[in-house]
DNA sequence: ATATATAATGCACACGTTAACATTTAACAG
DNA sequence: CTGTTAAATGTTAACGTGTGCATTATATAT
């Protein structure tokens, strides 16, 4: 059997509150160098752990930092998220995958974790940051949350993103400059789009609203919106160049110019977004923005852990957003304009 | 605040035993029909959800299933842990991601999840299982394991997996019947190797030892360490096929190919693992064999929570492998040899 | 009418931890 | 020698839940 501060206790002579004290360094109380000495090393010997469960009880305080993933997600979403996972662990605290779109609140033995469990909430997208946020309404909990990714209407949440309109734009100058004059930004505007394709982005990145193309409906995955996106881009004369919400989306454009015969970068060019681990290896390798995806993680983990451990002064001083910094990567899907 | 089963005891005049033994409809009490509806309806509208951590303390034992992942993990894994956390939590259990890696036991404040308070276990590949099982031990737990991928040499530990020896046989049949007569089997030896490039499925499959061309060393993924066995390729006269490891290690390889100016599939067949999403969007689209990974994820959740809710009798009766089927799937990256 | 079963409930404790509130001893100032 | 302070420790209660062991009232069997 696991044993407990009790034992330790009775074996070393002492109470159990000397072993809790000892154990967990309160500060405050002085105890003799001995005595902390053969706490510590029964401690060791017996191989004991705390009780996590008891902690929480009594403490009324987990390290439990929740999660929130989007259902079908991306493999941008996979790398920074399990980046996420690394340095919530490494700051002693333990990531715990919630399912807020499961996450009804009952009666019942608790299915999921529950927001009055955890002590902080990452979400991945302003939707499911607004059912945290109704959710821990109904909790009447406090606990604090993080976005990723841009989120300027739900009040009091703190985001870290990257900085997507200095990226927009300069990969559209980048274009603008291969002489390039009527360029599309290209997306799915579907449920979880990982960026907002707004109007806020238009006048930021020095787009007009009219040079938007996006897919409705439902697809399996960025590859096939794109794929379909192909003739509306034909049919509109002039276009010789897209940025596309992601490198899925531009491999899944660059795919259906090869169906209909046209070349890339020759007669097209195209810009992906994320420099994913395969961007550099297709063919041709995918000009793209790249989101500097382990700074995002370290920021948000820090950022959550920071509003996790602060007093509500301190919280006030946290920075609300957190940019982080793009860098257009040029390689050959992309290319001044030939015809 | 967050009410208990005694504010809800006292406001419809009951005992809090009362109010425990209806919420969690105990078999074996009568309790009048009547008192069940009050306890109902004033749970729901007091809000209440159970408080997880007396919950734990009491039962000693967690719907906390541990999902171990590697430190670098491949778009595949990913895909696959992201199923397999919907599959758990759809069975009304909670994942928590935890790393092995840095899970010392200690006496201080619990850093990450300790096994004892997991009820479960996924780890992702050999070398985790193996660090879990010792864990274990230490703890003297008794918790199951369940391994993703084949595991032949962890006693006691069931796993889930595809049935590699079969898919591979399919794709090296396919080449063979293309006209290829030198194939070799290409992968990554390193430390997070994926599919143990071994000669157990060189005799099952049908390939001999000589056949397979491995990368050793460092590499940041499979793009990288494929590109790099172009030129061994290329030097070792007569090969004009090669079945990669994965899909990103089939991707880099004919990168690799496009800079020496080989042609795929013109000069070189190649084909993938795993029919990742961007194996039909590459250029040329990626010939390579599916593994069904919803399909991995259901068994491998399914068999777990099996485990736990399993006494010892039943638990022997619970498959010790389970294998899911793989799919070849033709495009364009092989074809008949022409050379 | 008495014994027996069963429906319907309550009491009190235990799980492992922390913290508020003591208590004892020694040191030291006046 | 008394009073005060600090060092070093102990007592006890509490967190919210579930369960073993009662208890009362009612129905049913003999």
């Amino acid at each position: 059997m696991h044993c407990n501060i009790k034992d330790i206790a009775k074996e070393a002579g002492v109470s159990h509150t000397t072993v809790s004290r000892i154990l967990r360094n309160k500060e405050g109380f002085s105890y003799a160098s001995e005595t902390c000495e053969k706490v510590f090393n029964l401690a060791k010997s017996m191989g004991y752990t705390p009780n996590l469960a008891a902690q929480l009880m009594r403490l009324k305080e987990s390290n439990f930092v929740g999660i929130a993933i989007q259902p079908a997600s991306s493999y941008f979403s996979y790398i920074l998220i399990k980046k996420l996972t690394d340095e919530i662990s490494a700051l002693s605290y333990t990531p715990v995958l919630i399912d807020l779109s499961k996450n009804d609140i009952s009666y019942n033995a608790a299915a999921n974790v529950r927001p009055d469990l955890l002590c902080g909430i990452i979400s991945q997208y302003e939707g499911l940051t607004r059912k945290a946020l109704s959710l821990l309404r109904n909790y009447d909990s406090e606990i604090p949350i993080v976005s990723l990714g841009d989120d300027e209407y739900s009040p009091g949440v703190r985001y870290v993103s990257s900085d997507h309109a200095e990226g927009i734009r300069k990969a559209i100058n980048y274009l603008r400059e291969g002489g390039h004059e009527n360029i599309c930004y290209t997306g799915h505007d579907g449920e979880h789009i990982k960026r907002s394709v707004s109007s806020q982005y238009s006048e930021k990145s020095g787009l007009s609203h009219s040079e938007f193309l996006v897919t409705y409906g439902k697809y399996p995955d960025s590859f096939a919106a794109a794929e379909s996106l192909v003739e509306k881009i034909l049919s509109a004369k002039g276009i010789t160049a897209a940025l596309c919400e992601d490198d899925e989306f531009a491999m899944g454009l660059i795919s259906g110019f090869a169906k209909k015969g046209v070349r890339v970068p020759e007669e097209f060019s195209v810009i992906g977004y994320d420099d994913l681990p395969f961007a550099a290896y297709a063919n041709p390798p995918l000009s793209t923005v790249r989101q500097n995806i382990p700074e995002i993680a370290l920021q948000t983990a820090k950022l959550m852990i920071s509003c996790i451990q602060a007093n509500e002064n301190q919280r006030d001083l946290l920075p609300q957003q957190i940019f982080v910094d793009t860098e257009l990567v040029i390689r050959t899907s992309s290319g001044r304009k030939h015809i």
